[in-house]
DNA sequence: GTGGTCTAGACCACG
DNA sequence: GTGGTCTAGACCACA
């Protein structure tokens, strides 16, 4: 596990703690990142790409409290045991409620009716899933 | 052209200024707004929002900045002359593009299907429009 | 003498009151316009470049306490008899002063020698005059 | 990279925020700014021109937006990379146009003649250089 | 430490 | 009436 695992760009409007967690969600949820992996230790990535460590360390400290990560004393951070999934979908579903409403406005605005919209989206999610 | 035009929520992450000029940027392209229109005085959005009235005059001097409106002198903002309105709805909708995409990868990240997002944005937007 | 004699620029940076005052200035300078002669009116200008007859007056007021114009009542106002040019020349380059020192520091900042910055001023001078 | 790279003046007719920008504008173009060059932090400049933080950061604000600068997080700006600096003369030259013309316009109005202008901006510039 | 955003309120320029 | 500029000071996000 090197740090090469991870892709950072410093010019993003993302800030980067931000980069390096969404990263680590995906990866954990696609399962390139198992549980009970170790992690690239801060300063591995903060070398490696020459970014703070201590925004490295926020970001595993973030993903910690989120439950992606877990410490473990003396080896470092690892892929947490425990999943989020437990939630129910629509529980989920209303994680992306802020978002789908401000998509709605945003089409609104734009004079675009649902068809073309939902079509986008639904390519873009693979519709297939 | 009243203030009311304008949407504003103070409690997003996106700065107030940027909320006006995105949406000055879709109400423009979506054929809403046209040239030569006047848009609502600086000290009218402010009221009408209870914002400070610095905060409209950046987002209107952002937007003329752009060149989506022009200073009419002692007489307000107004929808400039030389605008890329009447787009195809196919430019309309690639200003979407990067929220239909963060709300794919979002839901991807949830392990959400396709079907339940589509359908709770359908209804959003009033699906028979 | 009418009002199409003045040219007029709304969407220009220069003040609309400016632009008229700098015309006036120029017209009389350069000789079309003598001492004597009746200017059109207030709102025969506003009526023809579609200005606010407030915006000419001021103008004409403003051109009046410098001395270029003067007010024949019940007549409307006329190119003054007397002149400015009773400063003696070395007076009228002081005036140019803050202008010339800007240029300087400008040029410095570009990293312009005084050669062609002499050379391209000479040329938009007439440098025969 | 200090803050008296700036140079401000409170009582000209352009507002201090423009100043800067314009300022920044030909120090790049003339390449005494270049890419990858930190800029004083805006309370730096603020405070040793004693004008207000925000006047400074709207500044900085507009060349990022004008591509002059970057923000690099937590560290300050930065000339931007993608700059057009190492211009030719004649195109550094050309940024000095309008001041030129307007000064030459000025003259002219001023009933001067070219030589002791000329002489005037060769001694302010130091002629030799 | 860096810049970003917002507020409250003043004053100015323009029409 | 319109927008523009600046100040003083607060709070936030990021590194």
């Amino acid at each position: 596990m090197d740090a090469s695992l991870l892709t950072i760009q410093p010019t993003s409007a993302e800030p980067i703690y931000r980069q390096i967690v969404e990263q680590l969600r995906r990866l954990i949820a696609g399962g390139q990142l198992v549980p009970g992996d170790l992690l690239p230790s801060v300063r591995d990535v903060a070398g490696f790409h020459a970014v703070n460590p201590m925004t490295v360390s926020r970001a595993y400290s973030l993903a910690e409290s989120e439950g992606l990560l877990e410490r473990l004393r003396g080896r470092g951070m690892a892929v947490a045991a425990i999943t989020r999934s437990a939630q129910t979908p629509g529980q989920r579903l209303a994680l992306l409620e802020p978002q789908l409403a401000a998509l709605a406005r945003q089409a609104r605005e734009l004079e675009l009716s649902a068809e073309p919209v939902l079509q986008r989206l639904s390519k873009l999610m693979g519709n297939g899933k």
